[in-house]
DNA sequence: CATGAGGAATTCT
DNA sequence: AGAATTCCTCATG
């Protein structure tokens, strides 16, 4: 197994993204096969408690026990690599032991900062991402039953859970905040746990983003902004064209099942058909949705000039007519 | 067997 | 009304 490029997503810091190995398909959900060796992978998890050191101190305060987020983390990769926390993990440790510093430790400290905010800024933009994919809100307490079996069912095929959708109909997404993460066991045993800690720091963003709004101009905020304005908050449904595009827009989130052969062309192979069709039926409420349609609805752009096959035909290859 | 093209009826907003 | 969905037949590799 390689190391292909890869950008940061919460979800490499819980494995989940890494290689599709199918390792949640299973109920029994062997550890350890296909888990990749990556050093950077360890670290990355197991200082993950660390986020909320320092500048991002305050993000711990919301609970004034264990860091959300870093709890989260833990328990997902626990639960991925079939380990206990602590265990194996160095930067436990700092919870344990006043830091020593010394030189070569205090670089590495710097070094983590600054992964650190990098990784919040993904986690970030992750949440953003899918709730623009989704057309729900960013904070869960705003769910309504619908955007909560949206959440579900989107969760379950990004980080290839078990399906337990059904487990969590009829909830609002107050009603989701206020489940203790042993409800969300009751619901669901196979992977409450995992649900509960992914909607935890998607309450955890939700609380942050409420905290310091105003200046979080500092990247690209306003370009996000403006971009959500125009897809979500005209009232009119998104097309599927559109929908790709965003797709195609994300490379690090989805560029396992749709991905640029050539950007400028506007080329692009769909990898995971079912995956992509999937995704496409969660964002719809198709939960019928396969390939065979969603290539259907490729296929009626060919007239309409939006959408044609590439000059040379390869499977499963589209070519948007209009690049940007 | 999965993909691809396109007709036709239906559904959704 | 327009876009997408659903279902279908036939073709291709």
């Amino acid at each position: 197994m390689g190391s292909p490029e890869r950008h940061l997503s919460y979800g490499d810091y819980t494995d989940f993204s890494q290689g599709h190995t199918g390792l949640w398909d299973m109920e029994d959900a062997k550890p350890s096969r296909g888990l990749p060796s990556m050093p950077l992978q360890g670290v990355y998890l197991s200082r993950f408690d660390m986020l909320l050191s320092d500048d991002t101190a305050w993000l711990l305060r919301k609970a004034d026990m264990a860091t959300p987020l870093t709890r989260d983390v833990e328990q997902i990769r626990c639960k991925e690599v079939g380990q206990c926390p602590g265990i194996d993990s160095p930067g436990l440790g700092l919870e344990l032991c006043p830091p020593v510093m010394d030189g070569q430790v205090e670089i590495e400290e710097r070094c983590l900062e600054q992964v650190q905010s990098l990784v919040v800024g993904e986690v970030l933009k992750d949440i953003e991402t899918a709730c623009k994919l989704l057309n729900i809100p960013p904070d869960p307490m705003e769910w309504n039953p619908g955007n909560v079996q949206k959440w579900v069912l989107w969760t379950e095929h990004m980080y290839r859970l078990p399906q337990v959708g059904r487990d969590f109909q009829e909830l609002s997404g107050r009603d989701l905040c206020m489940m203790s993460e042993e409800d969300f066991r009751q619901r669901s045993s196979q992977c409450g746990d995992v649900l509960y800690a992914h909607l935890d720091i998607w309450k955890t963003a939700a609380w942050m983003k409420e905290r310091c709004c105003p200046e979080d101009s500092s990247v690209n905020g306003t370009e996000e902004l403006c971009s959500e304005v125009d897809s979500c908050c005209t009232g009119q449904p998104i097309h599927l064209w559109q929908f790709l595009r965003e797709l195609l827009l994300k490379p690090h989130n989805y560029g396992r099942s749709i991905r640029w052969l050539n950007k400028e062309k506007g080329i692009f192979k769909i990898e995971d058909s079912a995956h992509v069709a999937k995704l496409w039926g969660i964002r719809k409420n198709r939960p019928a949705m396969n390939y065979d349609k969603l290539s259907r609805s490729i296929r009626q752009y060919y007239k309409k000039g939006i959408i044609r096959k590439p000059e040379v035909s390869q499977r499963l290859v589209y070519q948007f007519v209009h690049p940007v």
